[in-house]
DNA sequence: AGCGTCTCCTGCAAGC
DNA sequence: TGCTTGCAGGAGACGC
């Protein structure tokens, strides 16, 4: 699943493909992926704009137009598709032959970018102001921007009493981590994903943020290389896999003691961690 | 205000 | 083999 990383490296290569052009027409596929707002909105909002800039806050792509703004959020499977033109967006988006999902697509100048979500979890919404966006608006500091700090963090930390691990879910305070990155950070920080976020001492506030950190740095440096292909709707970033220490590995051993990895759930879902050198 | 719980949606794995 | 069933998962809505 994108989660931070994941969508700073598809912003990356979105950039130079949408910056500056023009929005000559908007197709609605599926209008599930626009939910709760009306196909109207989005068409009404978007058609003749100009893209001006790509931008990332945590796990929203930001499509800011000359007048208002598009956010994307992929959430589970979303993802995008580049196609040369309308012809050939027309001729594949959701056909029987050589057909590839599309729910929602921005026609261009030079070229067509679909998105796509076969789960129908991810949206695509319109938004005249930033503020409008409550979702964007109750963001958190982003995990990769410079306001992130030890101090920071440890102010955050001390207002909770939620286990650390649902505390790095939550997008409201630290903004861009998702499951796998969480279980990653505390295994990094060697913290037992259950500790109450307040009862860091400020040593282990320090390992936790240098984990997060470099943990995500990490992560974008595999998802940059391969950069993202949004001509081959089934490109999916490859390699992330060799660098995970817990996420997805109960019963393998743990990288730095040897104990078996364990799976609990916290929160209805999956945390993965060293129960013997994360205390 | 902040926390917990339910819901959305569908591909896929597991089970028969 | 082919069908059914159940599960995963980010964020928003809702209720206490
Ligand atoms: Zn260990």
């Amino acid at each position: 699943m994108p989660e931070l990383p994941e969508v700073e490296a598809v912003v990356r290569t979105l950039r130079p493909l949408v910056e500056g052009q023009l929005i000559h027409c908007v197709h609605v596929f599926h209008p599930i992926a626009l939910k709760p707002q009306p196909t109207s909105r989005l068409v009404e909002l978007a058609t003749d704009r100009c893209i001006q800039r790509v931008d990332r806050k945590g796990k929203y792509v930001l499509l800011r137009l000359d007048r208002g703004l598009v956010t994307l959020h992929f959430r589970l499977d979303g993802q995008l598709v580049w196609f040369t033109g309308a012809a050939e967006l027309l001729g594949r988006a959701n056909a029987r032959k050589n057909g590839v999902h599309v729910d929602v697509a921005f026609e261009f100048g030079k070229g067509a970018l679909g998105f796509a979500d076969r789960r129908h979890f991810g949206r695509v919404h319109a938004w005249e102001s930033p503020n409008d966006s409550s979702g964007l608006a109750s963001l958190g500091i982003d995990a990769l921007s410079t306001d992130f700090t030890v101090a920071r963090l440890r102010e955050l930390l001390a207002e909770s009493v939620r286990p650390l691990k649902d505390f790095l879910l939550d997008q409201t305070r630290v903004a861009g981590l998702g499951n796998m990155y969480s279980c990653e950070s505390l295994w990094h920080a060697r913290l037992d994903p259950r500790r109450h976020a307040k009862s860091l001492k400020p040593e282990e506030v320090r390992r936790l943020h240098k984990a997060i950190v470099s943990v995500l740095a990490r992560a974008l440096e595999c998802c940059l290389h391969p950069a993202p292909d949004f001509r081959d709707s089934q490109w999916w970033f490859q390699g992330l896999e060799k660098i995970l220490r817990a996420y997805g590995r109960e019963g393998e051993p743990c990288r730095r003691c040897g104990a078996a990895i364990q799976r609990i759930e916290q929160s209805g879902r999956s945390t993965y961690w060293c129960r013997r050198c994360q205390k």
